[in-house]
DNA sequence: CATGAATGAGCGTTCATTCAT
DNA sequence: AATGAATGAACGCTCATTCAT
């Protein structure tokens, strides 16, 4: 769901290198999580990962950096998860309650991370990281208007505007940490079925089957 | 949609510093929407309004009652705008297609105020004001899952879970500041009916009929 | 011997605004004079004043406009006292003895701000302000060449460089601070008038006369 | 020109640590000369020579003794330099005349080195350091005020103070690789040729002969 | 009522130096 | 002999807030 940043010059990391850049990361997610962006200065997620904030400078140079690897660590779980499971898909309809169901799931059994993602969207981000963001936001758009226009194409879907769709959809998504930080986990796996048949229903124009 | 806030001591108010807190209100609106929450200091607030910094606190006390001031500017806007049409509603169905259409084409119409509403839930706002936009939030909720349980009772909507219908709705509204940014004018009425079509389907679980 | 820098927007400013920029300034120079440019931090430079270092950044924005008023406050006190004295010029020797006596002088009477324009000269100055200096130099260049020209065409003055003449002649006189200063005071007229000799000499080709 | 550092505990150091202290001496001198002082961090010494920036401090124990050695190096260079050419002394203003025109030529061909004597001059550079150099410089100095007084016990040269003398020939000299800078090579034999000639003058009282 | 000068804490970043490996 | 990870103080600058006028 976001570009790779492949041609960057990170090359090869020692070990210890590696180990600390990624619990600087943790640190960062956490304290970004836990306090808000804008209390994630260096002084307090140095604190967090039990180092001094020179220490983050020496690692990512600069904090757009910093917030870079953030996003990506974040973004390469939730793409990982979003994968899909085992079972092959039924037809669209399925996709898309798949997709619903995939998101929302991964903000119940990571919802930090996924806070991260609403905090840094939202906030006084770097202007290269802000870039950055959108431009792995449009490339996941159109690959959910693709799919939206494919089932409409077979039949499977009504005739709406993928586009608007899209933004509904993304925006619902980038809501559920939010709303499920409100409820009991026991519930989340309802939350994520309701909200897929909200959309599923949205798209086919049918009450949905199950 | 935001609670009164009752039980401040605004009290008796000279005609003359009515005035000025609502050319201060209006200044830090245009500022936020335009320069980002996070570069709406009280001293670019206070040159947009042709006034000194210290007159902002003299007026506000704190930065927290500014920003209390400006999104009862904000949401009273909206409220009123709001309230419906004057043709009678033929069903909740309609009803939800007037909330969708109404909010859209208001953040269409105030663009900058919209976007102040989302610019500061999103940012790094004092906790008594975060506290005061959940409290509002809250209350809009209450009112929404209101509505649509009368329309399941009634027989018009589906079977779903109210809670989750109205965070997913909401969601949407709340982005559509941000997505009607991106196209131009004369497309914004189509984009209304679009996002009504889709949670009128949603809601129904039929084609809608328009 | 500065550009004049017309056209900035300094407008008016208040009387004690104007107070306390020269306070501050004059602070500056005494911390560059004392402690040296590197050692001229914004914290050190307002202990100086009796200021916070806050108060430095609301008077002058950033560090090169601070500086930049640091060198157009000595440099025009040292236009003022090299515009010459009442006697009328004998010649041109006497014109150039003028401007070594002169400077020297100036270096002994006010050593802290001439020892400044050496620290800042030499030290690790933003860009703007090393470009702004230099077109200063490079305008006091220009007009002592002329001067050394024309000197040459009244045959007052033997056959030479006038750039290599005013580069040597430059050299001498800015580190003159320097050199005065491992010098009692009543000595520094008769430095002044050695080196007026040694310049005139050198000029001429001939013995200086007094 | 400088004093011997004797006293200093150098001993007995191996070849290959002798190698890597003039390894990293010639980058110290290349990152000053290029990067100017306040940009020569171990971190860049150290990337420009290849080296970790903890070797540094390993073999010269602090920036200061780096420094020192840096200075020796280049003016032993100069030194060397400065010895003289082979064909005999004609008298003391041939003397005056081969010191400037060794000393510019050596900044024409060896510019870095004498930058870096420069831009460490005027830095801010460690108070023992500054100790060393002025040291360093007040040896030169008075070995050239002991020339030109046998010079006007000669009678070759006129009645001038011969500290005075020494401070305008030294400032001279020491800015010449800034104005060298500025001319193209081919220039920089007439430069120094025009230095020495009007040094000659300004000793002398009499036209230079050629 | 209104000004705007003043404060002081906090920000991201750089640096010489230390030290475990 | 050499590495490079780590430290902590200092830097210029921004900010909400205070207060004398």
């Amino acid at each position: 769901m976001q570009p790779v940043d492949s041609g960057d010059e990170e090359a090869k990391r020692s070990f210890i290198e590696e180990a600390r850049r990624g619990q600087i990361v943790r640190a960062a997610v956490e304290t970004i999580a836990e306090e808000g962006y804008a209390r994630a200065s260096f002084v307090r997620i140095a604190a967090r990962a039990s180092v001094s904030p020179g220490l983050i400078t020496y690692h990512f140079k600069t904090k757009e950096r910093l917030l870079r690897q953030v996003l990506e660590y974040v973004d390469a779980r939730l793409d990982r998860a979003m994968e899909g499971g085992p079972e092959p898909l039924t037809g669209f309809e399925d996709g898309l309650r798949r997709i619903v169901t995939g998101h929302v799931m991964h903000c119940s059994l990571h919802p930090r991370e996924m806070a991260v993602r609403q905090e840094i969207g939202g906030a006084d981000v770097p202007a290269p990281v802000r870039e950055w963001i959108a431009r792995g936001e449009e490339a996941g758009r159109a690959e959910m208007v693709g799919f939206l226009t494919e089932g409409q194409g077979h039949g499977e879907f009504r005739t709406f505007d993928p586009e608007v769709f899209t933004d509904a959809l993304f925006a619902a998504l980038n809501h559920a940490p939010a709303r499920l930080r409100r409820r009991p986990p026991e519930e989340h796996e309802d939350y994520a079925r309701e909200l897929a048949r909200l959309f599923a229903a949205a798209a086919t124009g049918r009450e949905p089957s199950d």
